[in-house]
DNA sequence: ATGCATCACTGTAAAATTGCAGTTGTGCAA
DNA sequence: TTGCACAACTGCAATTTTACAGTGATGCAT
């Protein structure tokens, strides 16, 4: 599947795995509240503290989110498709490309779709860490809202609320769309991406519409 | 200025105020590193038990980020409201009743800025329960966004998902809103809320209407 | 004024999270 | 192959945060 990756990429990430498999396991098997951070541990063999090197918190582990770090010269790339197509679909492409492909291991995500119906506190974790996920690419919004023909001419101050709120925007159509799919399209992995992108923009745009 | 409070609810809220006061000393004084949630709580004369009573973390404290709890029946109230305004106003009336005036102590106001610059990260925290304050309200708005003309007609998934940008997008001109106010009006207080949902109003409605 | 229900406060212990320093394994070039 | 730079891993200590259980103060009806 990713045989282009070093011996130190593939050990790192058969080691995140195992510490998600062993999260979602003993919190399936134990619960949320006496699932502990040294047991996931333990089980994925590796020591409390290298846990924490891999994710943020126990619940991130739980719900399998990464932390991003986004190479500048990737958004860059990705700001000069402005011209041809319009700013909600540049902006939502921008933010599916830093949060990555969905995980394409079906029983997983079955397992963590159980574990948020019965821990709905869960949400607020998720939420939190996208919105944080999506606050990395401010500055890349920022010069694609400014450059958009629709807002040109404002100050400065003034684009930069836009792009806030446009960010805002293309973010929760995002997040809806993954919530979506996540839910109710348990065959295929592959059109993920597309189908995705294309539910998000149509959201955005329905919303802008109607408000407008 | 809140003669109207028993004497539990005065000793509650001077004591809520004890910490803020003395998590925003220490750290002007020693840098956010090097103040704990013991010597917070040691100044403001509160075991460090009780300090997490009043404020859900350490940044909540420093930041004056008090927990919200909606009561239902205020929620109902502002709902009556589709018909004679706009969904976005709706909204943001909304919105701005559950969090509250800004604070009217332009000193506190004074040194949050100075330390919200100094360290940056602490506007993640800031924004993450902001975020969180949202949700709270999420099924009012999407009984508002049902009720709504422009929205009517959708299936249940639908109006769901138009329900939660409608909140995004609201709550991020609720925010922009308020980090202009607190950045750019040192002087008078007392028109803070209708400014504030003035410019709320205007921020959305610009952006809605440039993206469609 | 009295009694009761509730809430605020506290101590203790356990778990979660972070910083620091040291060891080991990996990638890479000589 | 050897050696170096760097990344991953670990242990340890300190801090943050939560759970539980108990004590005292407050609000309120009588």
């Amino acid at each position: 599947m990713e045989p282009n990756l070093g011996l130190r990429d593939r050990k790192r990430l058969a080691t995140r795995l195992r510490l998600e498999d062993a999260a979602v396991t003993l919190v399936l098997r134990d619960g949320l509240e006496h699932t502990t951070v040294d047991a996931i541990s333990e089980l994925a063999d590796v020591s409390p503290r290298t846990f924490f090197k891999y994710f943020e918190s126990k619940d991130a582990a739980i719900l399998g989110l990464r932390q991003v770090e986004i190479a500048e010269s990737e958004l860059a790339e990705q700001c000069d498709r402005v011209a041809e197509h319009g700013l909600i679909e540049c902006v939502i492409h921008l933010l599916l490309t830093v949060i990555g492909p969905p995980s394409t291991r079906l029983t997983m995500r079955e397992d963590r779709l159980e574990i948020l119906r019965r821990h709905p506190h869960l949400l607020t974790t998720q939420l939190a860490q996208f919105t944080q996920m999506t606050t990395e690419v401010t500055d890349a919004v920022a010069a694609l809202v400014a450059r958009d023909a629709h807002f040109a001419g404002g100050s400065s101050a003034e684009l930069a609320a836009s792009a806030d709120l446009v960010l805002v925007l293309c973010g929760g159509a995002v997040r809806v769309a993954v919530k979506e799919w996540a839910e109710m399209n348990p065959t295929d992995a592959d059109g993920a991406a597309e189908q995705l992108e294309s539910r998000a923009i149509s959201l955005a745009r329905e919303v802008s519409v109607k408000l407008s």
